[in-house]
RNA sequence: GGGACUGUGGAGCAGCGGAGUGCUCGCCUCCCUGUCACGGAGGAGGUCGCGGGUUCAAAUCCCGUCAGUCCCGCCA
């Protein structure tokens, strides 16, 4: 209300009116090619600077700004600019005109030329911003995604979607000089048993049945393999209803989605897409490679090594084994654990009291007791723990930490796999406090050889590792009697994650095609044939028709694109993104439907109490 | 579902038990013929997210609640 009434207050504005100008508009960081001619140019209100008996207009479109002179001779012209205000839109005609030496602005593209307004008008007005799109004033994120279509004006923003672009179309120039095709896969799917929470959408012609927005592509492509598409691409639209978090959206991501047919060996898929990669990182993001060659990790080393099984390699700070050299120590807190190991950050002797507390409170939420540290200053290990452990264990663990003067060691004692979860996320936040990470580098990196099955924690059972429908190694062999849990355990997988500076970006497998095989897979975990049959009835029955072996994999191309362009958060670079909540502040979804919609879905709400109903459903 | 942090004119921040809630940007009016983040003068605009409590006194401390962000769970 207020902002209207203000609005009002400025005489001027009744004094505007909108006019139009026709013909060929020049864009603005065009004009530069046509000194001493007329053009017509179009766009926003960048900046007005009112100098009494001469205007200046910062002209704003998509290629850039350019300045316009108003001179009062021109006083039709002259009596509009003046009631210009920050983001109208307008379009001028004018002489384009060379600048005096000394009024050449070199911080400008179109600095050296300006245009000699003669017809100025107002397209259309805009009221008084409600956040500011100049300069680098960050405003916060909840109003930036309500007023997103301003948002996006900000070059920054303007940048980042027509570099996006670029990728997708850098993507599919690359695929389909391999020979790839793309396929658009449906969206109205089915409801996958495995893997995330669907989103559901009621069957109108079929009542009480639903369809699900797919995950992924993934029985699709399949299929596509025994329908004879040797090589599918597809630039697919994927819907997981999981909670978000910085480098994951809420409801919708977009996938590099591909599969190879006639492939049983991992290593044709990711030797095939290790050149686009490289080039993506070299070309597209003007960065540099860690390392020429994209290594190959296997998962059991990674997790040792960096206590993750998508580890920054930008940085050393490898995980080191003390299990054996502690293995006579009268501390406790290591004497009972199954295993120690510890990290060696250089100057975290530097570290606070205060900051080291932090690093133990994150030691705490990733399952650890306590954070015991060592720090080296003065040619003195200080530690609280050091009066327990002998001197030549504490030499020991200086030697092999490779400890010099200024830097700390931090130790995780517990069970192997807490361990290793502990100090691997230590790596990260110390990597992060000590600012290793060189935005400039992109470390690539395979983790091949995913474990099959895991346990898991919670429920106490074996599970599926990761995609129940790749190839396990050794095939039907692997499933040879006695199976337990043991045994299970031991079961490896062609299967392979591409790891970018620390995020998981491309995951993919050898799939299994053969459907005895696939029914032992499911049976390991107590899986009748009927169950699989029924879940995936199609994928089954199809390969009993003659399908090839065949390997694939998925990027996420989001994720990837926020680490090339160096943002650390993925809503930074998508268009019209989903709050933390999973809602668009901008255009209020999800929002409440009518009666009638609900009836011809045959679905009623059970509850009166949701909020918010009765105001929407007064909207038409 | 759990934890941490944040919430102060239109935007970004400061104030963190006591005087009038301060600064930068924006907005409005006027002045200004070479600016380019133009400059100058004046002005408007705030239930300090909301509710309760402690206190002589609360933006400030406590409890609750709502919203947002980050993290855990979850995400093959």
């Amino acid at each position: 209300m207020n902002r209207f009434l203000d609005f009002a207050r400025n005489d001027n504005d009744s004094q505007i009116e909108y006019g139009r100008i026709t013909g060929m508009r020049t864009l603005a960081t065009q004009t530069t090619k046509h000194v001493g001619k007329p053009v017509t140019v179009k766009g926003w209100v960048n900046t007005r600077r009112d100098h009494g008996g001469l205007i200046f207009i910062d002209l704003r479109d998509h290629t850039g700004l350019v300045q316009l002179v108003i001179h009062p001779d021109h006083a039709e012209a002259f009596k509009l600019a003046e009631s210009l205000r920050d983001e109208f839109v307008i379009a001028a005609t004018g002489n384009v005109k060379e600048r005096d030496g000394n009024l050449k602005n070199p911080n400008l593209e179109t600095g050296n030329i300006e245009i000699v307004v003669d017809e100025l008008v107002v397209l259309n007005r805009a009221e008084t911003l409600p956040i500011q799109i100049q300069g680098d004033a960050q405003t916060n994120e909840e109003l930036r995604l309500k007023y997103r279509f301003l948002d996006l004006r900000r070059p920054k923003m303007q940048d980042m979607l027509k570099k996006r672009a670029k990728l997708f179309s850098s993507m599919r120039e690359f695929l389909e000089k391999n020979e790839f095709t793309e396929v658009t896969t449906p969206i109205l799917a089915n409801s996958s048993p495995e893997g995330a929470r669907d989103f559901l959408i009621p069957s109108r012609l079929q009542p009480g049945k639903f369809y699900a927005l797919p995950q992924a592509p993934q029985q699709f492509k399949q299929l596509l393999m025994v329908g004879g598409v040797s090589r599918y691409y597809q630039l697919a639209a994927c819907f997981r209803d999981e909670d978000p978090r910085a480098d994951r959206l809420y409801g919708e991501f977009y996938q590099l989605d591909l599969e190879m047919s006639f492939v049983e060996d991992g290593e044709e898929v990711r030797s095939t897409m290790d050149p686009l990669i490289k080039n993506l990182v070299t070309d597209f993001a003007g960065k540099k490679l860690l390392t020429d060659d994209v290594p190959r990790i296997p998962y059991q080393e990674a997790v040792e090594r960096y206590g993750s099984d998508k580890p920054d390699l930008r940085y050393g700070m490898e995980l080191v084994e003390l299990t054996d050299e502690l293995k006579g120590t009268d501390f406790g807190v290591f004497k009972n654990a199954q295993t120690v190991k510890a990290i060696c950050v250089k100057n975290g002797a530097s570290l606070s009291r205060s900051q080291i507390d932090q690093f133990t409170e994150v030691a705490k939420s990733e399952g650890a007791g306590g954070l015991a540290y060592i720090t080296y200053e003065n040619g003195e290990a200080k530690s609280p723990i050091a009066k327990f452990l002998k001197p030549e264990e504490l030499d020991a663990i200086k030697q092999k930490l490779g400890a010099a003067d200024g830097d700390a060691v931090f130790f995780g004692a517990d069970e192997r796999r807490v361990v290793n979860k502990v100090l691997g996320r230590l790596r990260v936040e110390f990597a992060k406090h000590f600012d290793l990470r060189d935005p400039k580098v992109i470390a690539l990196a395979w983790i091949v050889d995913f474990p099959f099955y895991e346990w898991d924690e919670k429920v106490g059972k074996v599970d599926f590792g990761h995609n129940p429908f790749s190839m396990p190694k050794g095939g039907l062999d692997a499933f040879a009697e006695p199976l337990d849990h043991e045994k299970l355990l031991t079961i490896y997988a062609d299967q392979y994650d591409m790891v970018m500076n620390g995020y998981e970006i491309c995951s993919g497998g050898v799939r299994n095609h053969n459907p005895e095989v696939l029914y032992k897979v499911f049976a390991a975990l107590g899986f009748e044939q009927a169950y699989v049959d029924q879940k995936f009835g199609a994928m089954i029955n199809a390969f009993k028709y003659g399908a090839p072996p065949h390997a694939g994999c998925a990027f996420g191309i989001d994720r990837m694109f926020m680490e090339l362009v160096g943002e650390d958060n993925i809503r930074e670079v998508v268009a019209f993104p989903k709050n933390g909540s999973g809602v668009d502040v901008m255009m209020n979804s999800p929002s409440v439907v009518d009666d009638q919609q609900l009836q011809e879905l045959n679905i009623e709400l059970k509850e009166t109490s949701f909020p918010s109903r009765d105001i929407n459903s007064l909207t038409p």
